[in-house]
DNA sequence: GAGTGGTCTAGACCACTGT
DNA sequence: CAGTGGTCTAGACCACTCC
């Protein structure tokens, strides 16, 4: 750990390995396979594989490198680690579009909504949070909603701090750009049924997409938003979270367990968004108070 | 994406894999190797496979599951990306103490330690940041700081708003239980050389640990810090972190880029920060107005 | 020197995808 | 159907660790 003038380089391209490699070289003192990896991860970075393009089949591979088909997929194995290629059995492997990573502004974004509650519907309805987000309009947007009742199992029921098997309503939600296969995030929410159930446009995936997101959700029930804690953690995918989010089985996702607290200090929602690490930031912000307040 | 009345299971045990499998059977569908990696991971949660024990070698394995050795290698490297075993060349394969989450409250810790510059020495010096983590006491960490001086290259400049090669003061430091041997997180923190210089203590690793933390140290020499920015992203470890972290190749790290704003709206301090993702959560808390304030 | 995990080969059969 | 990636085998040599 001692030279790392690229710590900062690490952040941007996820990946920081030694120097070029013109071909794969017995020379050289790395597995051959990493060798491999790493030439054809310049050939994608400069653009001569290009996005969404076929590469060469495994066989194709192995013949133009000498190396056995062995250690060609340990090559490819490396690229579909660094999010660079997406295989599909009997079909092949394509390069993947360079994923921008998308900033997601949570401190902000819940002061927003929470403003945004006190304006009128046509104007809420204008732009929603993943809007806000991402910059695109409702018609290029594409929900998915889904609400079930559920009773609390032992963990939910202690993070409410209610009795097991307390009503609840679960709501899984995602959104996609119409352009784009994968969603953003997949959200998995949980609400308290007796505190929802007076607004039966709460109770159904019917009315969705809801304009004003969840805190307007809350304040027509009467309850307002004190603050919202979340616990961010880095894991990997499951095997339908993977699919979902079009995510390598070797990358890891942003799990954020959200936990709304209302003004009289009840937990009113608790969610689990999960994000594609390969494309997702999140950031928060620190008001710190003044010394001399 | 139907079923997932265990969402939350996923964020206890980083896994959740199908049911229980009492042997490697040709008449299960899934992959012999899956096979043989869930019915280890079983073994090894049942305590049968007890933590810090060898695993069975792959020659031994391969004999007593009837696969080739190719598999067996194919199951250890599952188990390896799911944190429970720990590789080591020419050793063997260790079972991994289980992780204990370790959850960071990031919000909380910097008004703690904006609060705590006030406090005279001696108070200070009882408890600094890390123990404020950990519960520990500074007898019971090891520290390492390591100090020097570079230019600003493009990407420290822009996020500094300062000319490409600006002095920085550059620290880079950890903290280790000793009674384990891995740190808890890896700092590279970024100072304008010019803002610190008039304190020589702020200067050199010989003054290390300095009591206070890095917003008293920049409060010597005038400086009081108005918010912090956090961007937080998965992403592979590179293979020094993943040594530093003794964390798997698999494994994803939690990196933080902590961006520090002075009251005079200048950027004091940038830190990188990387945490284990395996054993970390980071804790972000979003206080909101009142509607009716 | 014996044993370990890391790399590598040259095959094979399979499920799946396109045409 | 031919071609693809996914699984699997039965070997081999290597670097490394420990005795």
């Amino acid at each position: 750990m001692s030279d790392r003038h690229d710590r900062s380089t690490a952040r941007q391209t996820s990946q920081r390995l030694g120097g070029s490699v013109s071909g794969v070289n017995s020379r050289d003192w790395r597995p051959r396979y990493l060798q491999l990896a790493e030439e054809l991860r310049a050939r994608i970075e400069s653009g001569e594989l290009a996005r969404g393009t076929a590469m060469p089949s495994e066989t194709e591979l192995a013949d133009s490198s000498g190396l056995s088909r062995t250690s060609v997929r340990n090559a490819i194995r490396q690229l579909r680690e660094w999010g660079l290629v997406r295989a599909e059995q009997g079909r092949g492997t394509y390069v993947r579009a360079p994923r921008q990573r998308i900033r997601r502004r949570n401190t902000e974004r819940y002061q927003w909504e929470k403003d945004r509650v006190l304006l009128d519907e046509a104007e809420r309805r204008r732009t929603g949070g993943t809007e806000h987000d991402t910059g695109l309009t409702v018609d290029d947007l594409k929900f998915h909603a889904e609400y079930s009742e559920v009773k609390a199992d032992e963990e939910m029921a202690a993070a409410f701090g209610l009795p097991v098997g307390t009503p609840l309503l679960r709501r899984v939600y995602w959104t996609s750009s119409r352009h784009e296969t994968a969603p953003l995030s997949a959200s998995y929410s949980y609400l308290p049924y007796d505190l929802v159930k007076g607004n039966k446009h709460l109770l159904s995936a019917d009315y969705e997409p809801w304009p004003g997101g969840t805190q307007h959700q809350l304040s027509t029930v009467g309850i307002e938003l004190d603050r919202i804690e979340e616990v961010v953690q880095a894991r990997p995918p499951l095997p339908d979270e993977a699919e979902l989010l079009d995510i390598e089985a070797g990358v890891a996702v942003l799990d954020v367990r959200k936990t709304s607290y209302d003004i009289r200090d009840r937990v009113v929602e608790i969610a689990d968004v999960v994000f594609p690490g390969d494309r997702t930031e999140l950031c928060f912000t620190t008001k710190l108070k003044r010394w001399n307040a």
